[in-house]
DNA sequence: AAGTGTAGGATTGTCGACAATTCCCGTGGT
DNA sequence: ACCACGGGAATTGTCGACAATCCTACACTT
């Protein structure tokens, strides 16, 4: 039985909040699902997965029913548990969402830290650099997945942060779905870029419009490539 | 034992979805969050909640890992699960994301069905003239929250749908917890209608105006009132 | 041959009991 | 009077087993 709680800060006396199981098992299988280790579509059988992650089907149980609320996975009573499949018009809906959330949090950075903003932004930025210069796939995702993560948690918004947490999932497994032909460009890169300047510069309609043609270039690479 | 499954459509042939049990029991302990059956801060007593559903442990702590997930309960490992409590911080968030995911709504409904928004919206919005008459405070809470339902409904979008249900649980749950100081008002009522005015005219620029000036007076309503 | 009915197998849903951890409170010491 | 220190109770977390339900495949009827 392998161990879950592994403490990630040695020399940390503070975070003796450790979570619990459920929310643990929870996170592995969102990465699971993102990483494409959980296909679209597949179904997940309770004792398999339970004996993979080391823990009895109970948490596990509870651990996917938080999944089944944030619409990662579909129920069908006393048929099983499947991964979400997103068609177009869904990935078109994630989309149309995160513009809502994201949009809301630069409204919020505006008002707020910017330099902090432009500090972490600008880090996950070069990450997406590096990652494109080394035509590193999983690298670039990550560094995107990174970018937008820290744009909304930065605007100190809780809910915004939590709802884009569960879009960004969605959106990397369409990512990991069509990793043949989704690749680290140069447009992509740049895109991040403008929107770093637009905040710098502290024009939030510029930001706005940035981000929206952000979303919308990206809707576009997605539904062309499937 | 109770039966949770109660067929609703007794004609119908097709909905034979029916939802699994933990899904049921999340949705009763919402109504109980929302309307004050479960106070915020107050623990979660597992044995005691899973008899008075008439349920065992196992399902209703599967359904509040469902809240959870939500926000609406904070675990606490070996400790319990407590009703998530919201000072003023929190209710400005709540606001925040009722109006990123709301104005989102309206932006769609402007570039889709106006004429069946504004019948759903219209028909909502006689209830609460009918409740503010009736100086009915639960009447007129449901009248609102449907009212916000069914904006984020028609737009067509199921994750805005999604965030707005949780969102719009956590506005109940605050006027519940003040129902002594919140009370029907014209105000309230006219701030609806001015909504519905600006669907029905296609001005989505004045549409947006006017849900966040909505956004605004509720947040000043509710933190003046604590 | 096509469709229907039925038995088998497998999976989910549910339940009760055991183990682990935490908090409360009484006791003793300083 | 205050603080440190266990003992005990209550609650959570976990687990394995039972019951209900559904899919598959095969035999039977028309």
């Amino acid at each position: 039985m392998v161990s879950l709680t592994e403490d990630t800060t040695p020399g940390g006396i503070a975070p003796l909040a450790r979570r619990s199981t459920a929310e643990i098992v929870a996170e592995r299988l969102r990465e699971a699902i993102m990483h494409g280790g959980l296909a679209p579509g597949s179904q997940l059988g309770e004792i398999d997965l339970a004996n993979r992650l080391g823990v009895s089907r109970g948490p596990l149980r509870e651990a996917m029913q938080r999944l089944v609320q944030e619409g990662l996975l579909r129920s069908e009573p006393h048929r099983g548990l499947f991964v979400s499949t997103l068609d177009e018009e869904e990935i078109r809906d994630v989309y149309t969402a995160r513009l809502a959330v994201e949009g809301a949090a630069c409204q919020l950075i505006m008002r707020g830290d910017r330099a902090l903003a432009v500090a972490e932004l600008t880090s996950a930025h070069q990450r997406m650099v590096a990652a494109a210069a080394a035509d590193d796939r999983v690298a670039f995702s990550d560094a995107d997945q990174l970018f937008h993560q820290r744009l909304v948690a930065v605007s100190g918004s809780q809910r915004l942060e939590r709802m884009a947490q569960t879009l960004l999932v969605e959106t990397r497994m369409c990512l990991t779905a069509l990793q043949e032909t989704y690749r680290p460009s140069g447009d992509t890169v740049e895109e991040h870029r403008l929107l770093v300047d637009a905040i710098e510069q502290g024009d939030e309609q510029l930001l706005l419009e940035r981000l929206e043609a952000h979303m919308t270039e990206a809707v576009e690479r997605l539904t062309s490539a499937s």
